[in-house]
DNA sequence: ATACTTGCTGGAAGCGCTACCGGAAGCGCT
DNA sequence: AGCGCTTCCGGTAGCGCTTCCAGCAAGTAT
């Protein structure tokens, strides 16, 4: 093909095969109208120059385009990370599967404040359905979101419209409950909690649940015992940190994600404080690198690629109308219980 | 806006201004032929009803989409991976910079076997350009692609038509060879080496560079102590205990990939032997986690966001037709000494 | 014989935009 | 008054598809 040849189109293959251009198209979407001797004929010319239609114009006049976009937020912290990847994946296998392309956004923080809003709104017609895989995200795209009646699904739990909005949670009040009250019936006493991000709801109610696994079993809540993190590695270590040069007891640490826990590993092992015996944790996640740390972590699993699957097989079920009212998936979650936390060896 | 209603077009908005669809267009492109007044009362107007023009009809008529395609192949190894997700951080920070999105193509071992090039050569013009991030990759796509001319760079060295390609790689040859000299130079003798995937081209010049050293240094090239690996953990597991049961002295070993060195350095922990004192370990890639193995591994260096950065940049210049001449990027890479080659304490 | 269906085909409209071209108005100049 | 020039605007023709509708031939029932 010369450089200043244009594409072939459907008129230049009917002319070839003789027949109108609507019976191109025919043949192309399989439509039955078309006798099987045409058909052949034309597959025969299409396929000897590799026609390939344009994808363009034809969602021009479907106004579908079987893409859906993809946004992740924030990716100082998500990416590249094992949540994020494994949620791609799940993702893509779903939009594989049902034929769709993914188009992905993903604010870095470089970028203007309402670059990932307005990019979305301005390309909305090019997707079928959007999904966000973030809960930090701001009120005014979820609303335009809402007002332009695109089919979105959030893979986190939104912070507001919370009845109106489609979204794949996992149960994080429940898991960090459990995780913490594991660490109340082995026996620890000063139990701390390095939090995740408390901007984003997963880290917000992972904190609520350890409140409630203390008040459960009459251990007063200890701001003290409490520190901020923000779902990294780097964060983790820092408050671990913080934590001791505190000088307080503190004889376990429930932690926001297992990214975090991995710095609060370094730390201890920096300040010669040894996991389990003196101080117990316990992360969230439960990522493969999980079963290789020294000792192996103790932390609540939850199917990373799962969510994502399961939230894009709901978003194009609502994309080809098969499904109307706002669904909540909540996904389960359990403890796995390893040597980090004392109960094993 | 009623789930009924359509989205608003140029014609809608020219309406309620009062003036043509055409007068809308140049404002909304910042077309010069338009008065002050006529363009305020325009704005305001595209404001209020919070209008956005249709990408797809504009990218219809423009031929351009501002689209460009990412495909990641055999993500089995490639994803969830450092390596993979910050190629992309680099791609999409280019991309955003230079105003483009991006459409990621992954392949997964049970898609259909040409569901790659098939969904490439069908979407094509749905892109401007097309980014490879894989050496992967059939001789056949990258035929129709030449053929096609479109736009497309390889963020691996290609195995074939390597002249006429636009592709991004570092030394590798080089960096192996640097590697395995430096093992040699603090004593070693008995040098092992566990390949990266022998089909991919990085894998077979990071063979050559160690067989290279070997001989530069007089050391005979020992089939034995050869294993082959595929990048990843596993791969890098049990290629060190195929090459401990072979039951030959071995002192170091150079690795294909940091990965790959994670899963040697359990699979030396498990048969109790010291690193580096029993045997030296040398990776390649040095991503982050590197710095906590322990011993922290020595390994080279190479900066993949810059890779995909660079790989990103080319293509939007091909693109934009800023270069013409096939381009072949070679980005630097060095080596890291710490601890696991036993040069430092 | 007519009427009516069935199977296949093509013409033409239109998706929502951009881009080309032509024209009206306003200006200063001879 | 007539001329050319600039400034601003609108009409219209596509971009490459899908889809609706009409038409025609052949077959079937009345």
């Amino acid at each position: 093909m010369d450089i200043f040849s244009k594409y072939m189109n459907l008129d230049d293959i009917a002319r070839i095969a003789g027949v109108s251009r609507t019976t191109v198209s025919r043949v192309i979407n399989d439509h039955p109208d078309v006798s099987a001797p045409t058909r052949e004929k034309v597959r025969k010319i299409i396929e000897e120059h590799r026609f390939h239609p344009n994808p363009v114009a034809r969602m021009l006049v479907t106004k579908q385009t079987r893409i859906i976009g993809v946004g992740f937020h924030n990716p100082t912290y998500l990416f590249p990370s094992y949540y994020a990847s494994t949620l791609y994946l799940g993702i893509n296998r779903v939009a594989y599967e049902r034929n769709y392309a993914t188009l992905m956004w993903w604010e870095q923080s470089h970028m203007e404040k309402d670059y990932f809003t307005r990019r979305i709104l301005q390309q909305r017609r090019l997707m079928d359905g959007i999904l966000i895989a973030t809960a930090d995200v701001s009120a005014l795209l979820i609303e335009q979101l809402m007002e332009s009646k695109i089919p979105f699904v959030m893979i986190e739990k939104p912070t507001r419209y919370t009845d109106e909005i489609n979204y794949v949670t996992i149960d994080n009040i429940q898991s960090a409950y459990i995780a913490v009250e594991h660490l109340i019936k082995l026996g620890r006493k000063r139990i701390a909690h390095i939090t995740g991000s408390l901007n984003i709801i997963d880290g917000q109610e992972r904190l609520v649940g350890y409140r409630n696994a203390l008040q459960r079993h009459d251990i007063p809540f200890d701001p003290d015992l409490v520190a901020e993190g923000a779902f990294t590695r780097e964060s983790g270590y820092c408050a671990m940190k913080e934590l001791l040069e505190r000088d307080i007891p503190i004889d376990a640490v429930f932690v926001g994600n297992d990214d975090c826990a991995e710095g609060v590993f370094q730390s201890l092992k920096e300040a010669n404080i040894c996991i389990p015996d003196d101080i117990a944790v316990v992360g969230f996640d439960d990522v493969p690198a999980a079963q290789d740390f020294t000792p192996r972590l103790t932390t609540i699993h939850q199917s990373i690629q799962e969510r994502g699957a399961r939230g894009t097989a709901l978003l194009l079920d609502l994309i080809e109308g098969r499904v109307k009212k706002p669904h909540h998936i909540i996904l389960p979650s359990h403890l796995v219980i390893r040597q980090s936390c004392g109960a094993q060896v």
